[in-house]
DNA sequence: GCCGGTGCTGGAACCGTATCCCATTGTTTC
DNA sequence: GAAACAATGGGATACGGTTCCAGCACCGGC
């Protein structure tokens, strides 16, 4: 009883009480742990049993210190409730397990502040990548930002990869993951156009929002394509959440804005106008038809099943794990310009049930 | 240019490195850093400015071997995209960033075996606590495992919570924190039962799970109060989901099932009901009423808005956190038994707009 | 029977940081 | 003016692993 083990002890058993007990050496039980070395049947056998009977597992502090360690990534996002967001999160975290990787969860509140902050952190941390979730505001100072952030992390190992936001000019050592935002913004568009409708309801997002200028350039553009005039008063900014597509749209109403369908930026600002629009007094589409972007579950379970743009997020998410870690097999990854640095997916419209030609008047 | 600073160097800058540039010994500098030991004014200048110009982080890995470091705590949860259990991590999220602690993020996807696999990793990482989200099936095996986690994870230091999950019998170390589910669900079918309601259709859940357990339990006991006769025929199991919510409804009409309400064991799954019934050419709340549970932001965006059980899932996650803290800041914690191991949080009736009283025949 | 492999094991040198303990210097007190 | 003291800097060690290097035993080939 003259050896300390983890029996009574206030911390963890350590290595060395396992080599102990086992009366073997230090090494010898990072080897049969690690199993990157031959090692004898009988020595394995002993260790097991030790390891087993204590309880015991290698302090990952330790581990990474030495060399080794599971690499670790860094999931930075604006609100972890938002929808859209937690299935980027979803497939970051899907594929980083299946690796036996491990995913560090932040979120900024849109602070920059904070931002910064999680970033040294992260970097501290010394993760393999820090994946950065979500539109952005701001874009001059964004560049900056970003490219401080992708240079400062580039130098100490890891990697910067931005999902959803604008891809980074120069030559900057950051992968981007994005969609084909305006795109699908005039696809929608169209779609809603060739139905019929001439005067539209925009609802983009936050002036300042990339996306949501994005979103919005898509619109124009399906519009100058149609030949349709584009009224700047028909456009109203504003947050991506439930209460502005209310809002919105009962004030439209009040004003006695004249319009027969409504473009959100968002399905769930889609869902704020639904809801405005029955309590107008409007049934939805017979008098008014309405579209929303991202296509998240909510989107088919309203009344009536929304169409929208099919945005691959949890793919998005795959991808960019995906990127981090060839980058990291294939040594430091190709330099400068490669492909592979900016990643664009596609995305589509889902035609469900809330488009309807308008009425005639 | 002699010494290796971290300009062309491959990994990141290490104390040493400020140390010889600052030409002020290793330990000076983390005293600097970590600011807890007297320092002149001068050799702080001089350190300061040599951490920016290398853009240097302490390594986090280090720093927690020799003692210090940031606590992490470690969120596992089945689904990361469930609205309910989203809301939670961001309690514990918020709660812990506050405090400066980390959180890691794992998902099991309902498999104990990565439940378990993630257990062991997260005690590698000596997080501080590891808090489990969600449910849980088969409550005999669920005991034994629980209480080998919680052992396991108090030998090494850290420490079990349960957030929505059964609390553990026995003397064993672990925090629950909890809700009223059967209280919620006995207030909510009363609401219904005042209505008028006599025929209720009740979709509970997963018969295994045991919250759906609970939700049963507390609408029966509901039924028996108003001395109401409980009909096993009107109660279908299955999963949270929505098509859950769907098939039940269309396959009850199909079978030309007698009730006048919908008890959804979940909001999901009531608007998957809502959906089927509105197939089926019945109005809601006018011909069928309808009622969730979990009160998530879906609930007020349906149309008609839910009347649904509020459950304070993000207050939970915060709870859990903050339990874990204070048990880290006085010492070891109370020992067995003592207050605060077993914490249950009140649920409450949000009256929406789903909910008539029954047409008459 | 001796020598060069081969296979496995142990000792020791790191990984990067915090902190204990001691040395040095400047300041106060009798 | 000497001694006790406070303030501050440096050297050494510990944290818990991994891995290099050397050593030992055992093997086959000549």
């Amino acid at each position: 009883m003259s050896e300390r083990t983890a029996s009574g002890d206030s911390g963890r058993a350590t290595i060395r009480d396992v080599a102990a007990q086992a009366g073997v050496s230090v090494a010898s039980v990072s080897r049969v742990l690690s199993g990157n070395y031959p090692v004898s049947e009988e020595l394995r056998r002993r260790v097991m049993k030790v390891v087993q009977d204590l309880d015991y597992v290698t302090n990952a502090h330790a581990r990474s210190l030495a060399g080794g360690g599971t690499p670790t990534v860094a999931i930075l996002i604006n609100n972890i409730t938002g929808a859209a967001f937690t299935h980027v999160a979803k497939g970051v975290e899907g594929a980083a397990s299946l690796r036996g990787w491990l995913s560090l969860v932040g979120t900024t509140g849109d602070d920059p502040e904070r931002e910064l902050a999680l970033v040294n952190l992260m970097r501290q941390q010394g993760v393999a990548a820090v994946i950065l979730l979500g539109g952005a505001y701001d874009y001059d100072e964004y560049q900056l930002r970003m490219a401080r952030f992708a240079r400062s992390l580039d130098a100490a190992g890891s990697h910067l990869v931005l999902v959803g936001r604008p891809p980074l000019e120069g030559d900057v050592p950051a992968t981007t993951v994005d969609y084909d935002n305006e795109g699908g913004a005039y696809a929608m568009a169209s779609h809603l156009l060739s139905a019929g409708h001439r005067r539209v309801l925009v609802l983009p997002g936050h002036a300042e929002l990339t996306t949501a200028q994005g979103r919005l350039n898509g619109a124009r553009r399906a519009f100058e394509a149609y030949g349709v005039p584009f009224d700047p008063k028909l456009v109203l900014h504003g947050p991506y959440d439930y209460e502005h597509g209310y809002d919105a749209v009962e004030e439209s109403l009040r004003l006695g804005l004249d319009f027969t369908a409504v473009l959100a930026g968002t399905d769930v600002v889609a869902a704020g106008a639904m809801q405005a629009l029955r309590a107008g007094g409007l049934r939805v589409p017979e008098d008014v038809s309405i579209v929303g972007y991202d296509d998240i579950p909510l989107a088919s379970q309203l009344t009536p099943q929304l169409t929208t743009v099919h945005v691959p997020y949890e793919e998005m998410g795959r991808v960019a794990l995906r990127a981090v870690a060839s980058r990291r097999e294939t040594g430091t990854g190709r330099r400068k310009g490669g492909d592979g640095d900016h990643v664009v997916l596609g995305t589509h419209v889902v035609v469900r049930n809330s488009v309807q030609p308008p009425p005639v008047s």
